[in-house]
RNA sequence: GCCGGGGUGGGGUAGGUGGUUAUCCUACGGGACUGUGGAUCCCGCGACUCGGGUUCGAAUCUCGGCCCCGGCCCCA
């Protein structure tokens, strides 16, 4: 029997588990505190969904199966579809705007690597309708916000618009084609790639130059200014590259300024259509991007009244890996607070009594089942990193006493069954 | 899909020019030891990724598969 896991899955144990809670619940906090509601899709969804939006070339980058009934389906490979899926069955004519997140797993047949698996996790939000440079900012500022709460070092955000560079394409009547194909060109940030595909194209060489110009720009709010005198006359571009000013504006009243402007970001999808923002850690190699997002058009593809959305998602996992490399305290639990030790094995049930009725207050609390000796229970207590024991003794019984333990100084206290509780929470 | 490096008890490892019973740490089980024994000591359990080849003999050499690690392609 074959009992080795399938390629790109991964087994979580126990230390793991409690560090992935702990980042999730953070998440979840801060993203409840600025007012996402949490939503949860099917693992599995119409293969069309996925090859609607993206072509059937992705069909061999997905798991996809048919089912018993004939039905072609696919593991969801990320969540936004999933999500717009679910607004056009049923929010359309909800109040606007709609802030929803969620966290689960997508699949993707792709070789693993570092940072990449077959089984992963986004975490991440979508805002649905009420487009505008102050919802776009706050989106960033959670994210960035995010981040700082679980103390991660040396992240970058940045941040662009894709509204300049296909600006500058429609106003040349470039096709929508042949622009995809640049975008991906310039997601790439392979300069010799593009520069062969534009000396084909009928692009005139002023336009070519301003696109390298931009697609180089990086830096401070300055590089707008910059921007501006290239695209004179270039109207489209110029509205674009207005709508980022003002996003940069409002980023400062949310207190936000650890970005770098980089207009060179194209994100390969093609449903992005205005700000988009990409968050790096360096430190973690070839796959470096730890969360990617921005405004996009995707309900519109699907065929709905056309709703302007911002999202983002986090790579949960790539998350993990630069906070584990960081070895950030995560704020573990232990398993168990208080380990009941039967002295003997006459006191055993007792012992029992006792775990309940501290488990019944809230208190995490392991007991003896092995019917083992004294030694192996404080040795057990021990590795399980209890802070206290409660020493379960007959002679103590008697008087309705117990004996408490600390484990980390080995101090004892004769404490009276009846002020147990308090003894502990104390 | 391509390139490179790997895979030894549950976890971490030594050995690698072929040659007794495969090293050590840890974890686990038992005992010294039936109310303080979380220590110490003793005993025990437990592994060469899978399949083929070379050989009297393979953990070691060789070929292939699987999986892992790193990189490329791709990355919604």
């Amino acid at each position: 029997m074959e009992l080795s896991r399938p390629r790109g899955t991964r087994d979580f144990l126990f230390e793991e588990m409690k560090q992935r809670k702990v980042v999730a619940s953070t998440l979840k906090r801060i993203f409840e505190n600025y007012a996402y509601q949490e939503i949860k899709t099917p693992i599995f969804e119409n293969l069309s969904l996925f090859t609607q939006k993206s072509g059937d070339e992705i069909v061999d980058q997905l798991y996809n199966f048919e089912d018993k009934g004939e039905r072609k389906l696919a593991l969801r490979p990320e969540l936004t579809a999933p999500v717009a899926r679910l607004y056009m069955a049923q929010m359309q004519k909800s109040p606007k705007p709609i802030k929803m997140y969620y966290y689960g797993s997508c699949f993707r047949y792709e070789r693993p690597q570092a940072g990449r698996f077959r089984q992963f996790w986004q975490f991440g939000c979508e805002m649905i309708g009420g487009k505008s440079p102050e919802a776009d900012a706050e989106i960033i500022a959670m994210a960035s916000h995010s981040l700082k709460e679980l103390e991660l070092d040396g992240f970058e955000i940045h941040l662009g618009h894709l509204g300049i560079l296909r600006g500058i394409l429609d106003e040349e009547n470039i096709p929508g084609k042949t622009q995809d194909h640049i975008m991906g060109l310039i997601d790439k940030g392979d300069p010799k790639l593009l520069q062969e595909f534009l000396d084909e194209s009928e692009i005139e060489p002023d336009t070519q130059k301003i696109l390298y110009k931009i697609i180089e720009m990086k830096g401070t709010s300055k590089v707008l200014d910059e921007v501006k005198e290239l695209l004179k006359g270039r109207n489209k571009a110029l509205e674009a590259l207005f709508e980022l000013k003002e996003l940069v504006e409002t980023l400062a009243m949310f207190q936000m300024d650890d970005y770098v402007l980089n207009l060179g970001i194209a994100r390969g999808l093609d449903y992005y259509s205005g700000m988009v923002f990409e968050i790096y850690v360096p430190s973690l190699g070839a796959q470096k991007q730890i969360c990617g997002g921005g405004t996009y058009n995707l309900v519109e593809t699907f065929g709905g009244e056309k709703v302007e959305s911002t999202g983002f998602a986090f790579g949960f996992d790539r998350l993990m890996a630069a906070l584990i490399s960081q070895k950030k305290d995560l704020n573990l639990k232990v398993a168990a607070e208080v380990f009941v030790a039967p002295i003997s094995p006459k006191t055993r049930g007792a012992a029992f009594e006792i775990a309940q009725k501290l488990r019944y207050h809230g208190i995490a609390t392991e007991v003896d089942l092995g019917r083992r000796k004294l030694k192996k229970l404080l040795s057990y207590a021990d590795n399980l990193g209890v802070k206290k024991v409660v020493l379960v003794g007959e002679r103590d019984l008697e008087e309705g006493k117990l004996t408490i333990k600390d484990m980390q100084t080995g101090s004892q206290e004769l404490v009276n069954e009846k002020e147990l509780l308090e003894y502990i929470k104390s």
